[in-house]
DNA sequence: ATCGAAAACGAATGGTGTTCGTCAACGAAT
DNA sequence: ATTCGTTGACGAACACCATTCGTTTTCGAT
């Protein structure tokens, strides 16, 4: 089956492909891209650069859906939203996460929405010398509270006797229920000691 | 080379040489854990059950590695010990942290772990109903803050001109001195947060 | 002294990412 | 309309990975 009439791929459709595998929890390899669309494994270096091509495109994507973009609101309000947003994208994708941080980040989406948090923070009345920090604080946030939601139901399951922990286990909410209520105090706190700090 | 007179691999050699191969930002498969210790791949299924034997190994030691124990400090000296050593671990092996959380945890000294930080929160008159959530906010702490001093020195490259963001970049610090600047403030605002949450 | 278990190896299987040559369809230039 | 280079599919081949199994020798217990 050589050259069809109407191409069965584009690097659109790859990513695409790969971003609802990884959001399965599948494997997104390749083949299994390949796979996902019916095609063989060597077709798709026709459209893409092997597999960080795909991790390329698939980053891209990724921000383009998850974006969020200040709207004459609040700095405050701003953080709130890109936070719960943010760590919705590492929880729909955490095998993605180690792939994502590793590398320098060159993509232009994506430094435009950094580029809006920066302004956001600096119109908010944070020193200029500060607003790095903040940026990291809340990514370090929206990683660490994604993967603590992508993870199993059952966090702990103690063997033997507990001091503690077994009965503190007891009567608490579990999988969703509990990583939600885990992320609305830890958004609590920041915001408000982040307000706090500015008010100083 | 059959059965030679000594053994030449355990279980602890093996997971030893994984978490050095993690440390070194090398990959840690069944391959190069043989490679480095000089003995074909297939010799390893005799002392350990597979890839996922390994890793659970490899998080043994590392919980062994990284441990803290409560030396009758006041809970919040030990929450930021605590925090500091954790943030160390997962940022010295960030492609284990995917591995890591994403299966319910049995291992007793990982249970014991967490029993002592359960019981220093109660100790410190923390309510029995919030100490999971507590937990749960160190623990995404520690896994953002890891991964923010594991990514590159170089986190942003702006190609084109920024409304903010590169100007904020000017003078800022670049690698783990930005990185430990990051942590500290976060830490100050959680621990704050905590103690006015406590003193309530 | 014998015998079973232990612990290395080699070979083989099925999975992965990647490269390359082939071949037919498309589009543009003659 | 014929030619011709480019495009985009395929299959074959390679190297790597995790895993299984049979083989071989050595150790330790009977």
């Amino acid at each position: 089956m050589p050259r069809p009439s109407s191409p069965l791929l584009s690097p659109d459709i790859i990513g695409e492909a790969g971003l609802e595998l990884s959001r399965a929890g599948e494997p997104f390899g390749v083949n299994a891209i390949a796979r996902k669309l019916g095609v063989r494994p060597s077709s798709l270096y026709n459209h893409v650069d092997g597999m960080d091509g795909i991790i390329e495109l698939m980053r891209g994507r990724l921000v383009e859906d998850y974006r969020v973009r200040p709207e004459g609101q609040q700095w405050d309000d701003f953080l709130v939203d890109l936070l719960r947003r943010q760590r919705q994208m590492y929880a729909d994708h955490p095998q993605l996460v180690p792939l994502l941080i590793g590398k320098t980040i060159t993509h232009p989406a994506v430094i435009t929405a950094y580029d809006d948090l920066a302004t956001a923070l600096v119109d908010g009345g944070f020193p200029e010398d500060e607003v790095l920090t903040v940026i990291a604080i809340i990514d370090a946030f929206a990683i660490g509270f994604g993967l603590d939601l992508a993870s199993p139901d059952e966090v702990w399951e103690p063997g033997e006797e507990t001091r503690t922990l077994g009965r503190v286990m007891e009567g608490a909410e579990r999988g969703s229920a509990r990583a939600d209520r885990t992320f609305e105090l830890g958004v609590g706190l920041l915001i408000d000691s982040l307000r706090a700090r500015l008010a100083r």
